[in-house]
DNA sequence: TATAAAAGAATGAACGTTCATTCTTTTACT
DNA sequence: AGTAAAAGAATGAACGTTCATTCTTTTATA
């Protein structure tokens, strides 16, 4: 079998500490005693708690691409290729809970903010750029409302996150057809 | 004109630093100063920083609801109240971005998702129970989609929570025109 | 192949800093 | 003078990070 490696354990570790109590109820001596690691350990690893946390973030963007695009079809019509982007990454977040909260601390600190800013401003290579083409091409279509691509982007994830968040939190226990609903209030929210 | 009490001061002071830089951004030490007060001080208004800030937090709750309810017509059509609440929120949140910000804050954290399980399973009193009321009855007339009552809850506002902060962070900057076809997607991605 | 030397990885105690909170002193008011 | 409020220094716990040391693996030598 696989070594697991410890660079491997550290990430877990603080994936599971940081997805369930936030960037502040993960101290680095928590995520080394979870990793069955010393802390000076991590440090071999990652240059400091910052770095540690982005690569996290940068493994999870990669993690989450291939599962989405499994069974795309680029030449489908555009509603098809939006309720499979979307109905994918739902069922990506409801099947990896832990990678879907720590997203949402993420997003929710001046680490996401900033990283938003920097693919906004297109100083970003940019990894889920299916979502962007995708609308993008919905624009110039006119299949989806008249408005700057970024808040199509927020009305049309908006209702899909909000809905995942309460299944992860436990104040709904979603079953297929909440989930297709939810994606069909996502397309009926950005569609024209 | 009225004296600036030095609670109000202190509450004010707790609401710009954590509405900017987050719960850990904005020790106790710094709230005083802002505040133009001695560290010491803010403990004989507040047993400690958790009830500071519970205490901030309904007090924008409560702030809110006369704001959301001027010139609600509780006997207009569903569709027209449904306007009017979404409306005056969006309105109410880009007017005060400090305290949309705070409440965000709040809301994802150990604090928001205690306070939300306590509303969920009715232990809380409940300030802005128009929104609940409002579904309610827009689900008893089947003019909403048929989902439970708390997926209506982040279906309608999921648009409008992103759309607003995309605007707080400078990401956009909204009209009135873009305010109106936010609050309508909201509306699309609920109606049946 | 057996052994010594070097390199690399891991450890965990210790350090400096930050923070919420408490304690003691000073100030303001009646 | 006496009391309540405010100030701000002091406290101690928690944290991220460092570093001298130990353990493990690899390389070189005979």
């Amino acid at each position: 079998m696989t070594k697991p490696n410890k660079r491997d354990e550290i990430v877990r570790s603080a994936l599971e500490l940081i997805a369930e109590h936030g960037f502040h109820g993960a101290p680095m001596a928590m995520v080394a005693e979870r990793a069955g690691v010393a802390a000076g350990t991590i440090y071999r690893y990652f240059e400091n708690k910052d770095v540690l946390i982005k690569e996290l973030y940068q493994e999870l963007e990669n993690k989450m691409y291939p599962f989405i695009m499994d069974g795309y079809a680029a030449e489908a019509p555009f509603r098809v290729r939006f309720f499979h982007l979307w109905t994918a990454l739902m069922r990506y977040f409801i099947q990896y809970p832990l990678d879907f909260r720590y997203l949402e601390q993420f997003r929710n600190s001046p680490y996401g903010v900033a990283s938003r800013r920097d693919k906004i401003l297109g100083n970003d290579a940019g990894r889920c750029d299916v979502f962007r083409e995708l609308l993008e091409q919905g624009a110039a279509q006119q299949v989806v409302k008249d408005l700057p691509l970024i808040l199509l982007f927020s009305i049309s994830f908006g209702p899909l996150l909000a809905v995942t968040r309460d299944h992860i939190l436990g104040f709904v226990q979603l079953d297929d057809t909440m989930i297709e609903r939810t994606i069909e209030a996502c397309w009926d929210a950005v569609k024209r």
